[in-house]
Formats: C-alpha cells, sequence, structure tokens
DNA sequence: TTGAAAGCGCTACCAT
DNA sequence: ATGGTAGCGCTTTCAA
C-alpha cells in the first residue's frame, strides 16, 4: 500500500549491479559494457524508475531551469518578452519558469529567497527594485531587461528609450504641431526618465518650449492613460498632439477620446510607445513607437545561457545591449502644415 | 577567493554548537536556550548564512512551490486564472511558477519530467493532453481547471460551458433570430464541445435546425473568427447573428465585422464567449458569456493547498466543482421581432 | 568495466 | 537544552 519512491538502489540490486553502475548508464558519459547497460536499462523500464533530479542537483549543483521574473503577467509587453526567452531556453535544455511580481519589491525580494530563486541556474529579470544594491546581492547569472540600473553588476538588454521618445515627439513637430502633451508615469527606472527626456529634448531642438500643464505624470496605467486625456482635452488650451509613453497609456488614451467624441488623427494627434491591441484595431491605426520585444527576450535568453556555460572569471565588463526602436506611422497624427 | 558556499556547518563551528542546534533555531519549532538562539542568530547574521532549501527538501519531501500550467501565456484568460491562484498560494506561504505549453503535449509531458515538475508539491493544470491516461499517471497533487477529462484521477474547477451557450443561443432566439451561426474550433476537450452542444440544443428547443452551413469550425484562433466571419457575411445566406465560441474567436470576428463595413447590432448580431479588450472597447459593446475567471484560479489554488495539506486518504471520490456564467448583456443584439 | 564509499547540506531521531 | 548521527538519493573519485 505504501507507494514508496522506488531509487537508484532499488535498479541496482535488482540488477546486481552497484548503484555506481546504474549512475553511470543513466549518465551515458562514462564507459559501461554492452550488456550490463542493457540490463539496467530494462530495469529502469520494468520498475519505471525515475531518477529524482534533486537528489542530483545536490551533488552537481545545476538544476537546468531559469526564470524570467516579470513585474505583471498582464502586459503583453512582458509576455512576448518571455515567449521569446522561453523558446531560446528550451533549445538549450533549460525549462523556463515565469514568475510575477505585482511590481511590488517585497514580492521579488520573496522570489529569491524561495526555494526557486535559490534553485535556478540563472535568471532574466525586468526588476522592480530601484536601489543597485539589491541587483548586487544575486549572486547567479542574471540579465536584466528593459528596466536597467547602473552599477548593478549585471549585463543587460534594453532599448533606445531616448531615441523612441525623441523621433515620436519630432515626428509631431515635423507635422506642425507645437502644443504636444506627454503622458507617463514615475521616473523610477530608466526607461520612463528617458522617454520624457526625449521628448524634452526633441521639444528644446525646436524651440519649442515645454509648457508644464502638458506634461501630465501619474502612474504607467490605463485609467490615468485615460483620465489625463480628458483632462488634457477638456482644459482651456487642448493640446494638439498626446505621447503617450507606454502601452497601457496609450489604451486609456485611446478610450478616452474615444468616449470624448473625438477623433484620432482629425480633433487630437496621437502616439504611442510599445505596440498594443487597440492602438493596431482602430482607425486610423495609432503611430507607435515600436520595439522588438520578443527579440528582447530572445538576446537576453542567449547572454544568459552563455553566461552559465563560461562563466566570466574574476571581473569581467559589463555587457549593455542596447536594441533599436522604429517609429511606426499611420495615420494618428494631423499634417498642420499642409495647405 | 573561491567563493565558497557558508553552510550549516560553518554556523555550528563558529557557535561551538552541533548542527542540529543550528537547525533547530532555523525551523523555530524545538526549543532551544535562549542565550544560545541569541547567539546563533547572530553568527547566521554575520556570516550572511542562508540555508540551502534545496538540502532541507531532500528531508521533508517538499518545497513549498507550486506550478500553474496553462497552453499559453498570451491569452488573457489564462493569465487572469494565474492571478487568481498566485494570491491564494502567495498567501498559504507557496511560491508559484507559471509554465506555458504552447498547447503542445510534448512540452506539457517535458514540464513533469524536469526538475520543476518532479519538485513541485502540487500543480494546477490547464492540460493539453486528451488521453485521460496522462493524467492518471501524475503522482502529485493536481486540479484540473477549464479542461476536464473524466477518468483522469484528479479535481477540477470547471464552468458550465453548455450553459454559456445555451442561454446565449436561446437570447438570439429570444430576439428574433433563426439564423445563427457559430464559430469554434476543435472538440478535442470538453469545453469546447459543450459549448457547441449547447448551442445546438437551444436551436432545437427552439424548433430551428441548425443549417450546417451555419457552423464554422476551425482553430480556436483569432484569424479563424476573422476568416469565417469574413465567409459568413459574404455567402449566399448569411447568418444574422454570430456566437464566437471563445474570446478570440470573438476578437477576430469584431474585426472582420469592421473591416466589412458593416455594424455590430445592426447588420449582424454578435455574441461572445469570455470577456475580452474589443468586445468592452467596442460600441456598442459585445454581449459576452461572462465567466469568472479570476475566481477559477482561487478555487484551483485552495482545493489544491487543502489538498496538499490533507491527502486524501484511499481513494476520495473526485470533487468537480463548477462555476456558473453570466450572459452580460449589452446591445450587439438586434431585435428583430419588435416592431 | 565495476564497486565501495565519501560526500552534497540539511533534518530528525535517539541519547545524554 | 543540546549533541551525535543516520539518512534523503544521487554523483564521483579511488581502488580493484
Amino acid at each position: 500500500m505504501t507507494n514508496k519512491e522506488i531509487t537508484i538502489k532499488d535498479v541496482a540490486k535488482r540488477a546486481n549491479v552497484s548503484v555506481a553502475t546504474v549512475s553511470r548508464v543513466m549518465n551515458g558519459r562514462d564507459r559501461v559494457s554492452d550488456a550490463t547497460r542493457k540490463k539496467i536499462l530494462k530495469i529502469i523500464d520494468e520498475l519505471n524508475f525515475v531518477p529524482n533530479t534533486m537528489a542530483a542537483s545536490m551533488v552537481n549543483k545545476k538544476t537546468n531551469m531559469l526564470s524570467v521574473v516579470v513585474p505583471e503577467i498582464q502586459n503583453p509587453f512582458y509576455t512576448a518578452v518571455i515567449g521569446g526567452m522561453v523558446e531560446i531556453a528550451k533549445h538549450a535544455g533549460f525549462v523556463t519558469l515565469v514568475v510575477s511580481t505585482n511590481d511590488d519589491e517585497v514580492e521579488e525580494a520573496a522570489f529569491f529567497e524561495s526555494f526557486l530563486g535559490k534553485n535556478v541556474d540563472g535568471i532574466v529579470l525586468v526588476g522592480t527594485h530601484k536601489d543597485a544594491e539589491f541587483y548586487r546581492n544575486i549572486r547567479k547569472p542574471t540579465i536584466l531587461v528593459d528596466r536597467y540600473i547602473n552599477d548593478c553588476g549585471h549585463d543587460g538588454v534594453i532599448i533606445d528609450n531616448f531615441r523612441g521618445a525623441y523621433d515620436a515627439t519630432k515626428h509631431f513637430v515635423e507635422c506642425g504641431h507645437e502644443r504636444i502633451a506627454i503622458i507617463d508615469g514615475a521616473h523610477d527606472y530608466n526607461d520612463g526618465k528617458d522617454r520624457y527626456w526625449g521628448y524634452h529634448q526633441a521639444m528644446h531642438e525646436s524651440r519649442l518650449t515645454p509648457d508644464p500643464k502638458l506634461h501630465k505624470q501619474g502612474k504607467w496605467l490605463e485609467e490615468d492613460g485615460y483620465r489625463f486625456t480628458v483632462e488634457l482635452m477638456q482644459s482651456e488650451q487642448p493640446p494638439t498632439a498626446i505621447f503617450a509613453a507606454n502601452n497601457v497609456i496609450c489604451t486609456g488614451a485611446i478610450k478616452a477620446i474615444r468616449d470624448l467624441n473625438l477623433h484620432i488623427g482629425e480633433d487630437i494627434s496621437l502616439i504611442g510607445f510599445d505596440e498594443n491591441e487597440l492602438a493596431q484595431f482602430v482607425r486610423p491605426r495609432v503611430t507607435v513607437v515600436g520595439r522588438p520585444t520578443r527579440e528582447m527576450g530572445i538576446q537576453a535568453a542567449e547572454m544568459l545561457i552563455q553566461k552559465i556555460k563560461e562563466p566570466p572569471k574574476g571581473q569581467a565588463k559589463l555587457k549593455k545591449m542596447i536594441l533599436d526602436v522604429e517609429l511606426m506611422k499611420f495615420d494618428s497624427v494631423k499634417k498642420l502644415n499642409e495647405s
């Protein structure tokens, strides 16, 4: 009745060999006579023996599992990153586990304390912590994605946020816009901050002074995208263009514009950052700063696996891979300067 | 230079106590004199000692980690289920790892063979396999969600798919529709099959013979929702109503209707299954069969944790929890029977 | 080619 | 209250 797990010992006993020999045939690298190999294989099959990977891991200190830690699993941007990562990892023989931190530092820390955090071979991390210290305490191969903190002690895969925002803003300017609003969230991480300053610089270079009333800063949430768009459009001097600094803010903006009975590209011009379903759906399509989401996961996974296979000796220089963004133009920006 | 991991032994040595005592203070349940406890705690802190959870797990056979295995992590339905599960698990002291199988049986099987699959304490599974055999071979506490196979040997949390489809179809009928189309995918699992038969029964009860040409069966994908909607609307005798049997098929249908320059609730009536962003966005909103997605994750997690804490002795009866659905009516169904 | 045995780092039982 | 020690199931020298 007691359904005792069967172990390597049982196999050895039944085969009249030592556990060492059984271990050898399981791992294949050591040589074993053809006769005994076959015998053992047969018994393994009969007994339906599956080795305890944990015991093995205790000895050779690896688990063949990676993890990807993201702030929220609901955001399509992160699921795309995850998708890219999982695929690469799979081909390299790793299983990937996904962990969502709810953008909460405590939950993030808890993961690293957990069984999981302790036993993965490497981590791709979209971090929530704002202090380099936290990252420096991570002692295993880790790649930071999207959000990067300087002096964190790990390699990173990020995109050119500054340039994305800069290009978007310039595009507005080229089309004759001057009252250009930006809706963003806290500048806790480099990504958001860079986007703001990209906007800022593009404005100044165009000899446009950004009107502080046109900078709406809240959280990186759809509801704030909605709320601020309404506020902007109902203000005394509404903008002619809005730059929505991430995908969900853009979603909120689109909904607000619809509810205000305004028309994108006509009553108000709009550019979003990162693709999102609604921006693709509405007509005219919304121009967005496109970023290679899936590719980010792929690059991160490759860097990570590389690092696991050949641990850098001593203090290798940190690598920061910056992937390019591209302004995907549709018709959500009205040309004000054409007759 | 060799950054050797520090272990319980190091702590014991430094504190002049046995490893047993150190183990005791770590786990707290055995009693230790206040003096030594403090001394040991201090040393643990100084040495920055973190116990190796894997070694502990080898002894007490639990890892405090659960996993939730879903077919695709991009689908908002699954991320909602995951969200519910993770929250409950967290409160109970479990870390949850998310695994996506890409709706591929091989990948699903691979998970169970992996380090992860072997070492979680329990699993919430939206399975991809179609044979009960596969599930019966899973030897740990497992709860099947959404897709349920009879004789699989595990408890389940599912919804009343039949009734959802039945109610939707009835609603069409009550509004005077007779040419009611259904777009669905393969009937590999109970959920999809039940939806079809719910539709079927509602039709027959209403003395309407379902026109085979109005049953479009492809894959459960957005592109098929799109393609079939176009086909239906361009056919000789288009339907007046379409039942889109899952969330992404509904998304495809909405896009197709938009591209055909038709109007929902006017030129064509539409009901979807499960909420989706587009159905919420378009005006008029699309009526959908709402299901308690997050709640499914919550219930599954609770059942799972319960089962882990008190393993059922012998052959307990299997529990299948069926959650209710609700037709969320908006204005996407035209009333044909009003003057 | 194979076996014996020493761990991996921890827990839990049995002593003291 | 504390220590000694036998495992957990496997891998990997070292010998034979």
